[in-house]
DNA sequence: ACTCAACATGAAAACGTTTACGTTGCCGCC
DNA sequence: GGCGGCAACGTAAACGTTTTCATGTTGAGT
C-alpha cells in the first residue's frame, strides 16, 4: 500500500505559510500512519489507543492544524453542541446581562450560543424558532407571546427547552423567572419597617407577568404585615411618562400617601420628577421606590431605593437547567420552576440611607 | 416497486400527535414517489422539476413536517449560513444595540448569529475564535486585543471577517468604526459656537482607541476653528469617579475654563457632580458635555449635551459588509474602512436648549 | 503449549444532503 | 424514420466524521 500520492491539498514544498485547505481527519491519519478510526479515538476519548500512537496522532493533528469539521460531526453524532436563545426585543442592561449569564454558563459546558433576538410578534418568533430547528440541542426561550398553544405548535416536542420569565408556569416545560413576588414583598416590608403607612403602588402594563407578580407581592405583604394599611393602585405602563402622571395623581390624594412603590425604576424616576416639580421633598415628605435597579437608579437625585435582580444569574441558571436536560434526556424535568432571588437595595429615596 | 413498507419512523395510525422522529429527505421522496434528488431540486431551486411534481413534493414535505437536516446540508454545501460575532465584555445599551443591529441585518440575509461574548483577555478570545472554526461563514470581530499578530495567529486567513472598532486600520481586513473624530469635532464646534473659549477635555483610558480619536477630534477642531483657544487636558478613565476628580481639578484652574468636554458621558456626569458640590452652576458658569448618549444622559440634571452614535447601525453595517464579502469571496474588499456617523444632541448642560 | 480474554487497530457502514452524471422519453428536423 | 437535443428524473458519489464490527496480537492462566 505504499503509494506516492502526496497529501493532495496540503502544502507544496516546505517552509511555513504554504496555502493549505483545511486538513481533514484523513490527512491526519495519513500523516500519523494510522487509520481514521484511530485518529477519531485518540482525539476524542483517547480510549482504545496506545499512549504513544495517541501522542503521534496528536502531534500530526497540531502539525496540520487539524480542526474537526463541525458539520460532519453533528451529522453523525446528532449533537450540535449549540444551544439557541430566542429573545424578545430587549433593551439595555437587561439584555446584555442576560446574554452574559447565558454565554458564560454555556461556555463552561463547551456549548455554543445561537441567538435570535428582537421578535416583536408571535409570527416572527415562530419563524425564528423554525429556523433553529436542528441547529441546536436545546432552547432558551423568553417570549411574551409564548403561550401554551404557541409552544405546542412551533416547538419540536423532543427539544429540551427552558422558559424564562414566561407566562405559563411549569406544567409542560422547565421554567425560570425572577422572584418578583418576593422582591415586592421585601420592598413593602422595608417601607413599613421605616414607618410608612399609606403605600401606593404604581402598576405595570396590564397583562405583563412581571408587573402582575410585583403587584401581588405588594398586596400580600400588606395583608400579612399591615392589614390596616390601605391598598392603593395607580395605573402605569413601565414608561417614565406614566410614572410622572402617577406622581401627579399622588399629589392630589387626601390624605396624602407617605410612600410610593413603582413596579419598575423608570416609573419611579418619573414619579420623583413630578413630586420635585410640585416642591415635595423625597424622601422627607414622600418616600419613593422602584424595581429592577437599572444603572440609572443610583444616579438620580435622590438615589433610588429599589430591588435588584441578578439578571446574569437568571440566564446562567437557565443555561444550567438546560444543560442538565440535554445531558439526561430521559430524566423528566418538566414542571421544574425555579426563581432567582431578588435583593433589596436601600438608597436615599426612602430616606433610610444617606447615599 | 409497490411494496407495503410503511414509512418506518412516521406516525402509526392516523390522528394528530403521533410521536414521530424527524422525517428525512428519503421519507419525503418515498411519500411523493420520486427520488431524493428530485426532492432536493424541488425544495431548493425548483429547476429541473415539473411544476406538478414539485407541487406533489412540496405537499409531501409539509405533510411530513420535513425540515432539512442542517448539518448534512452544511457538510455537502460547505456553507453554514451562520456568522459569528466575537465581542468583548460589553455593557448595557451598547451591547444590546450592537446585537440588535447585527441580528436584524443577519436575519434579513437569512443568516444565523453565533455569539461569543465576554472575553477579557486575548487568550479567551483566541479559544473562542478557534471554537467557531468551521461553524461560521464569516466573522464579526470586536476585540480590544485584536492586534495584527493576534489575528494572523488565530484567524483562518480565508474566513471573511469584518473588524469593528478595532485598533488596526484597514490594511488587511475590512473595518468599521464609529466616527469618534467627527463627533468630537462637532461637539467642540458647538461649544465654540455658543461662545465658549476655554474648553477642557477629559481624556479616556490611555491606549483606548475611541478615547484617542475623540481627543484627536477635540484638538483638530480647536486648531482649525479657534487657534487661540488653549488645549487643556485632564486625565480620566471613562469611569464616573475619574470624571468627578477631573471636575475638582477644573475648580482649581485659573482662569477658570468655561466648558468641559468629557470623552464619555459617565465622566461628564461625574464632573457635573463635582461642580454641583462646589456650588458651580451648569451650564451658566461652566458648560459640560459628554460622548455616547447613554440613556442616563437625558435624566441627569441638567440633561447632558452629548454625541449620539447609532450603535445598531454599526452592527448592521458591519453585517452588510460581511454579507457582501461572503457572497463575493473572490472580490477583494480588504482595506475598506467605513465609519458610522455621529450626531450632536444638544441638551441643557451646555445651556443652548431648555431641556 | 493451548486457550481465552483483553486490547489495539483497521475496514466499512452510517448520518442526510447536494450534485455530477446517466438514462429515459419526447419533440422537431432533416 | 432516424437522429440530435432537451427536459425530467434517477443513481450514485461525494462531504468528514463516529462507531460497530472484525481482525490480528499480546499476555496470562492452565
Amino acid at each position: 500500500m505504499k503509494t506516492f500520492t502526496l497529501p493532495p491539498l496540503l502544502g507544496f514544498g516546505g517552509s511555513g505559510q504554504a496555502r493549505m485547505a483545511t486538513a481533514t481527519i484523513k490527512d491526519v491519519a495519513r500523516e500519523a500512519q494510522v487509520s481514521v478510526a484511530s485518529v477519531s479515538r485518540a482525539l476524542n476519548g483517547g480510549r482504545g489507543v496506545t499512549a504513544e500512537t495517541s501522542q503521534r496522532i496528536r502531534e500530526a493533528a497540531t502539525r496540520l492544524r487539524y480542526m474537526p469539521h463541525a458539520a460532519a460531526r453533528m451529522l453523525i453524532t446528532r449533537r450540535t453542541n449549540t444551544i439557541g436563545a430566542l429573545l424578545p426585543d430587549l433593551y439595555g442592561e437587561f439584555f446584555s446581562e442576560l446574554i452574559r449569564g447565558i454565554d458564560l454558563a454555556a461556555r463552561a459546558r463547551g456549548l455554543h450560543l445561537l441567538v435570535s433576538s428582537s421578535h416583536d410578534d408571535a409570527a416572527a418568533a415562530a419563524v425564528a424558532l423554525r429556523a433553529m430547528q436542528g441547529r441546536v440541542d436545546g432552547l432558551l426561550l423568553m417570549s411574551p407571546h409564548a403561550d401554551a398553544a404557541f409552544l405546542r405548535q412551533n416547538l419540536p416536542h423532543d427539544l429540551p427547552t427552558v422558559l424564562m420569565n414566561t407566562r405559563l408556569a411549569g406544567d409542560d416545560y422547565c421554567a425560570l423567572s425572577v422572584d418578583n413576588d418576593g422582591g415586592a414583598r421585601m420592598m413593602v416590608e422595608h417601607l413599613l419597617a421605616i414607618g410608612h403607612q399609606r403605600i401606593v403602588f404604581i402598576q405595570g402594563p396590564p397583562g405583563n407577568r412581571d408587573a402582575g407578580e410585583r403587584e401581588l407581592g405588594y398586596r400580600e405583604a400588606l395583608v400579612s404585615h399591615a392589614p390596616d394599611s390601605p391598598v392603593i393602585m395607580l395605573r402605569g405602563d413601565f414608561g417614565e411618562e406614566s410614572g410622572y402622571r402617577a406622581g401627579q395623581e399622588v399629589l392630589g390624594m387626601r390624605p396624602r400617601p407617605d410612600a410610593v412603590f413603582a413596579a419598575n425604576d423608570m416609573m419611579a424616576i418619573g414619579c420623583m420628577a413630578a413630586l420635585r416639580e410640585a416642591g415635595i421633598c423625597v424622601p422627607e415628605e414622600i418616600a419613593v421606590s422602584g424595581f429592577d435597579d437599572v444603572p440609572m437608579a443610583r444616579y438620580v437625585t435622590p438615589p433610588l431605593t429599589t430591588i435588584q435582580v441578578h439578571i446574569a444569574e437568571l440566564g446562567g441558571q437557565a443555561m444550567e437547567l438546560l444543560g442538565e436536560q440535554i445531558d439526561h434526556p430521559d430524566q423528566v424535568m418538566t414542571g421544574i420552576h425555579r426563581r432567582v432571588a431578588a435583593k433589596l437595595v436601600v438608597r436615599g429615596s426612602t430616606g433610610a440611607a444617606p447615599g
